[in-house]
DNA sequence: TTGTATGCAAATAATTTGCACCAAA
DNA sequence: TTTGGTGCAAATTATTTGCATACAA
């Protein structure tokens, strides 16, 4: 899956994600190891959409330093998740991941054609959300908007090729 | 995955759901076969959301008469998807459809506690979504948003367990 | 020392696919 | 009769789990 994207500004928040996770695992008696210290660091280098398959890809393979097989990593992106610094969400079948602690709320755009995610901000869906909610006594813990279609890169390639046809 | 719902009134359409996919069919030079009549007889009959397993347990069983496999209905619940007789996305990690042709664009609300998918029509969030979309020339083909929480009733019980717990 | 975390491999679960046979058009 | 459709079982894919061992507190 192609995963690139147009990142929003991170907000500034006053303790690190590490520290963050530290403080989520100690509350609940969990321990530090090497492999969750490894991936935080891993995971927050990059500032993009993932799923597991490419996250380990990127990771060093069995028998390299840092190793962390491919159980742990399934493993710890869930605790990531519940510890507030990942969301994560289904598009195409496979978990997408995200950077949540430190970012924005936000929703995306998602390109048919070349499988990107765009990120937008709307206060106004927020609102539409809340409203809805409210009529009918909904207590609202999130949401997750995703508009299809194709982006202005891959209309352009489209049209392109459908003038070449005509030639 | 329980999947009762608050259904939306049907729209009035020139065409059965069967004769639609005859025309469909039809026009791509495909086979009207006995299991996609019972299938197509079968999914309209429930107005509800459903998945393909929920779907083939209600199903007659191996041996039965109007029996199918389960890799047709897999294979026949994408072509209505195609035929755009159905519409499908992911919940939990699984692809759950419901009918779409003939009923009005709607999104949904889902409680996490009952798993209940309610629907809601708005037109203010679809004016939103061509709006974000206008502005970076991205051509909308279509959009799923799902609100998550919990539903009045479940909050209801929730309320009520607490209290029992202070007693 | 004590129980949590990890790695490995096996198990799951949902869905897809290969292939021989069946049946619309 | 020709080509698409179906059933069956095996294959896939993403993810989870059981269990013995390793290690943080």
């Amino acid at each position: 899956m192609s995963n690139s994207s147009e990142s929003l500004e991170p907000l500034r928040v006053s303790l690190s994600p590490q520290e963050r996770f530290e403080e989520y695992l100690q509350t609940r008696g969990l321990r530090q190891t090497s492999q969750r210290k490894f991936l935080i660091e891993a995971v927050f280098q990059e500032h993009d959409h993932f799923d597991a398959d490419e996250l380990i890809d990127r990771l060093p393979r069995r028998g390299e330093e840092n190793y962390v097989s491919s159980a742990t990593v399934y493993r710890t992106l869930r605790e990531f998740v519940d510890a507030g610094l990942l969301k994560s969400f289904q598009l195409d079948g496979r978990t997408v991941y995200e950077l949540d602690y430190g970012y924005p709320q936000h929703d995306h755009l998602y390109c048919n054609v070349c499988r990107k995610l765009i990120e937008f901000q709307s206060e106004a869906l927020v609102a539409i959300r809340d409203k809805v909610a409210t009529e009918i006594s909904f207590r609202v813990s999130g949401h997750r908007m995703i508009i299809q279609g194709t982006c202005k890169d891959c209309g352009k390639l489209r049209r392109k090729k459908r003038k070449q046809d005509l030639v």
